[in-house]
RNA sequence: GGCCAGGUAGCUCAGUUGGUACGAGCGUCCGCCUGAAAAGUGGAAGGUCGGCGGUUCGACCCCGCCCCUGGCCA
């Protein structure tokens, strides 16, 4: 019995993923593993759209509900999980279907892909000397130890300027950061991507938002900050929470929150868009057809 | 019907004592991206400055009339 392949979804939100996951997973009598950065936190589950246990169909999903929202999540930590997982389901049998809009995690998890060591000391205190000198002349630091590295990076961009300076001074080595090729670490991957139209992206995207207030959205936002939401690093940054926590804060009109998380969702799924575009390994289905689980597994290797 | 405030970019609003709109935020479009990635970041396109007429070398800024919006009074 040869060993499965590795199927991803990829797409922007709400252009139907779950949905062909499920039915993939039943027809391949695959598992699902997540690969959506939010998702893995526990009680993010109305924001996130994560697919409630009833729905289900009694397939086993992987890396949700992983994480308390005060703890931060990381790539590269993701990566680690992510790839244990799908090396357990496979060596079992079982086809791992991941699925998720976190284009990195999923570049992370299927790519020949590795990160430099990370030190919380080091960065802390890059991070420290980022908000007392301001990103400009942090990147004009850079520009000395490593010019390289910081053309590539706009100097305003003060979180790569201060990844850059970490690696450096962790390695002794310069540290270009650039992505590395798109070359997956097994070959019998697949990258199934949904397509979709933006006007009717738009429009679901916004059913979407709607749906989500009305199922209680706030009230969930308001247990999480009891569970310490405000404090997560990671957490709180999430589209949705974080201008419901601003709402909850009495920053923001409930009609203006939900206004900014449809626009922030709809910028999501532009750059998502415009990250799984450049991956020319993606094969697109379009996200209505009738047929679209057979095709999808017409697309899995022999 | 009278009075007041206001009509400037798709939206919310800055702005010029009359000299080619320095606009801003949001949205839109395009791009970048290696331990926060639903994050972070660069760029571009958008304006007959409510309408008509007048004053002036010149008006979005002054004058008149008109239209529209909001408020107050009747």
């Amino acid at each position: 019995m040869p060993t499965p392949p590795i199927v991803a979804l990829v797409g922007a939100t709400a252009s139907g993923k779950t949905g062909l996951s499920l039915d993939l997973a039943e027809r391949l009598g695959g598992e699902i593993v997540n690969t959506d950065a939010m998702q893995v936190y526990r009680g993010m589950d109305i924001g996130t759209a994560k697919v409630p246990l009833a729905e289900r169909r009694g397939i086993p999903h992987h890396l949700l509900d992983l994480l308390s929202v005060r703890e931060p999540l990381s790539v590269a930590h993701f990566q680690e999980q992510a790839r244990e997982t799908a090396a357990r389901l496979r060596a079992g049998g079982t086809t791992p279907v991941l699925v998720g809009g976190s284009a990195l995690y999923t570049r992370a998890v299927l790519d020949r892909f590795e990160f430099p060591d990370t030190d919380p000391a080091v960065r802390a205190r890059w991070e420290a000397e980022l908000a007392a000198v301001g990103p400009a002349a942090l990147h004009a630091r850079l520009a000395e130890t490593d010019p390289v590295a910081a053309a590539k990076m706009e100097p305003l961009n003060g979180r790569r300027v201060v990844r850059a300076l970490e690696v450096i001074e962790l390695t002794g080595r310069p540290w270009s950061a650039s992505l590395p090729s798109l070359e997956y670490s097994d070959p019998r991957t697949v990258q199934i991507g949904l397509l979709i139209d933006r006007p009717t992206l738009d429009v679901r995207i916004e059913q979407r938002v709607a749906a989500m207030f009305e199922a209680g959205f706030v009230d969930e936002v308001r247990r999480l900050l009891d569970e310490g939401l405000a404090e997560g690093l990671t957490a709180r940054r999430a589209i949705g929470y974080r201008d419901v926590v601003a709402h909850l804060a009495g920053d923001l009109s409930l009609d203006d929150a939900r206004q900014r998380t449809v626009f922030a969702t709809r910028r999501f799924a532009r750059r998502q868009d415009s990250w799984f575009k450049k991956d020319p390994r993606i094969v697109w289905l379009p996200f209505d057809a009738p047929d679209l689980a057979d095709q999808a597994i017409a697309a899995l290797p022999a």
